[in-house]
DNA sequence: TCGATCATGCAGCCATTATGCATGAATGTC
DNA sequence: GACATTCATGCATAATGGCTGCATGATCGA
C-alpha cells in the first residue's frame, strides 16, 4: 500500500549504491535510478546528491527513510485492526523458518491453524533466517521463526520487525557411542578442543554459530570435515571421523551409535530462537493466535527437556 | 505515496456508489470497480458487500477508511518534517481560493512568496470553495482559502483538513446612491425585506449564503434578477433594478452611484473565511510561512475596517 | 593513462490498467 | 405486472507506465 519507490529508497539507504539496490530488489539499475528520480520529482524534494561516482542521501532523504518505518508499521497496524473490527480472518497465511524451526515449531503451528480455521490456506516455507526476514518485509510471508544471531540484521533493534522470544536452544556435542565422554555428564568445549570437528562450510549460518561458540572461549577448533545437513554430519560422526555440535532441537532420529552430550559452563553456546513479524502486524487475528501457539509450543519443548534431565 | 486504490476507496466511502466515485475521481466505473476488487484481493480482506443494486462498506472497510485519514496525515507530516530536516523548500507551491479571497488574500501572499523565495514557482488558482478542497486533497494545490459554510463538507470536522481561521467577512447591502437608506447607519434585513433583490443563480455558493442570510430571520426575499459576478450585480443596482448583498471583502472599485450600507443586528450574515491545508502538512516550511502571512494580512484587513468605522 | 565502478539516458518491449460496451441484478413507476 | 432506471461487473481493446539492456559519461584507483 505504501509506494514501492519509497521501499526502493529504503533499500538504497541500507546498501548505499544503486547497483546493489538493484540486486537486492530484483530490479535493473536503470529501474532503480528511474524510480529514485521519479520519487524525488513527485515529492518535489531532493533526496540524493552525487558523491564521487556514487550517490549519497541528503538530510531530507535520511529523515524520510527513518520515518518511513513508522509509517509502514502504522499501516500494518491499521490492517490488523481492520481485520479485528470486521471480525475477519485472511484467507492466506504464510510462515517461514529455518530447518529445525520449520519442523519443530512451524509444522505444529500450521496444523493447528488449518484445524482451527479451515478456510485459511496455510503456507509454510523453509529458508535461511536472513532470507526469511527478507520474505517477511516483502510480505511473502507473515511470520518468521529465526535464530536471532543468524539473521545478519539485528532483529531486535530493527524497527521493521517485532520480535517475540521463544526459546534458547543450546548446542550439544554428538560423539560416537564409544567416545571417551559418551554417557558422561556435561562436558566443556575446552575438554574437547583437541578433537577433530565436523561443521558446515564457511559462510553458512550454522558455520558462523559454530565458530562463534569456540571463539567466545578463545579456542580455534580443528575442522576436518564439512557437511551441510545434520544427517550427513551425524553419519560422519558415526563413522568416527570427528565430532560435531548440533542444536538440541535437531532430532537425531535414525542415528545409531552416536550419543548426544550436553555442554557445561556459563558460556555454553546457544541459539536464541525468536519469532518475528512485521512491526504493527502483531494485532492481526491469525498472528496473535499463532504467536500464542508458538509460545506454548516452546514452553512444552522446554518442559520436556526438564523431564529429560530429571 | 499512498496507494491510489486506497484513495479510491475513500472517495467511495464518502459518496457511496461506484458510479459517483468514478465521476469524482475521473475514472470510468469499470476502473473503479476493478480497483476496489484488486484492493480487496491484495489486502486479502473483504471491504465491500452487495447491498441491493449498490455496494456497502463492511466493518473492516469502514475502519480502514477511517484510519487511512491518520495515515495520510502522518505521511504529510513526515514530508513536512523531512523538508525541515534537510532545510529544503519545494520548488512548486500551489494555492487556491474563491474570487474575493484570491484577490484580497492570495495575490499578496503569492507576491510575498515570490519575493522571499525566488526559486519557488507559485501557482494561484481561482475556484469555488468546494472545488478548492477537492484540489487540495488531490495534491493539485497545497493551500486553500475557503468560506467555511460554502465548502459542502465540514472543513472543521473533516480529518483530512486542518483549518486556520482568518477573518469573519460580513455582508453589506449595496443600494443606489439615492436610495432611502443610503448614507444611514446600519440597517436591518427586516427593513429591506420588501425590496427587490439581486443575487446569483440557485446552486451557486453565493446564492446559498444569500438565502441562508434571510431564512435565518424567517424572511423570504423577492429575487428579481440573477447575476454571477459582483460587477454585474453592481451594474444592476446602479440601474435601479434592485439591491444586493456583497461581502465586505468584495471591492466595488469603479462602481459609481452605489452605496454600501452595513447591516445591523446580532444575526447579521457573515462569511467565515478560513485557510485549509492537508492534515499534517502545516509543518512544511512554505505552508507555515504562508499561514503566518495570511493571518497577518487578515489582521491588517480587520484593522483597516476599525479605522473606517471610527 | 588505462581500467574499473558507478549512475544515467534512451530505444524498445511488456505488463498493468483504463476504456467502452454489453450483461445481469435490483428497484421504482405507471 | 411489465417497463424503464440505476446500479455493478465482465470482457475485449487500447493506451499508459514501467522495466530491461545497452551505450555513455563521470569519477576514482593503479
Amino acid at each position: 500500500m505504501i509506494d514501492s519507490r519509497l521501499l526502493t529508497l529504503r533499500t538504497f539507504a541500507s546498501c548505499g549504491t544503486v547497483s546493489t539496490t538493484a540486486e537486492l530488489t530484483g530490479y535493473s539499475p536503470s529501474a532503480v535510478s528511474a524510480q529514485l528520480r521519479e520519487l524525488q520529482r513527485s515529492l518535489d524534494m531532493q533526496l540524493l546528491v552525487k558523491d564521487g561516482r556514487g550517490l549519497r542521501l541528503t538530510a531530507a532523504g535520511r529523515y524520510l527513510v527513518k520515518r518511513s518505518d513508522t509509517l509502514i508499521a502504522e499501516w500494518e497496524s491499521i490492517k490488523a485492526a481492520a481485520l479485528r473490527a470486521g471480525d475477519q480472518t485472511p484467507t492466506h497465511f504464510g510462515m517461514g523458518g529455518f530447518s529445525t524451526a520449520a519442523s519443530n515449531l512451524l509444522a505444529p503451528l500450521a496444523a493447528h491453524v488449518k484445524r482451527e480455521r479451515p478456510g485459511v490456506q496455510v503456507h509454510v516455507l523453509e529458508a535461511s533466517p536472513a532470507r526469511c526476514l527478507d520474505l517477511l518485509v516483502a510480505e511473502r510471508i507473515d511470520l518468521a521463526v529465526v535464530v536471532a544471531s543468524q539473521a545478519e540484521v539485528d532483529v531486535d533493534g530493527d524497527p521493521r520487525f517485532e520480535q517475540i522470544s521463544l526459546l534458547n536452544d543450546p548446542l550439544d556435542v554428538i560423539v560416537p557411542a564409544d567416545h571417551a565422554v559418551a554417557g558422561n555428564g556435561p562436558v566443556t568445549l575446552e575438554e574437547l578442543s583437541g578433537e577433530e570437528w565436523i561443521t558446515d562450510v564457511p559462510g553458512t549460518p550454522y558455520h558462523d554459530l559454530f565458530t562463534a561458540a569456540f571463539s567466545a572461549l578463545g579456542l580455534t577448533p580443528r575442522v576436518s570435515h564439512e557437511a551441510a545437513e545434520w544427517d550427513t554430519s551425524t553419519a560422519l560422526v558415526e563413522a568416527g571421523l570427528g565430532i560435531g555440535l548440533v542444536p538440541r532441537l535437531a532430532s537425531l532420529e535414525g542415528a545409531r551409535n552416536v550419543v548426544r552430550v550436553r555442554i557445561a559452563g556459563q558460556r555454553r553456546p546457544t541459539r536464541k530462537i525468536v519469532a518475528a513479524v512485521r512491526s504493527g502486524s502483531a494485532g492481526s487475528p491469525l498472528i496473535t493466535e499463532s504467536l500464542a501457539y508458538l509460545r506454548a509450543t516452546a514452553q512444552e519443548i522446554l518442559a520436556s527437556r526438564l523431564d529429560d534431565e530429571s
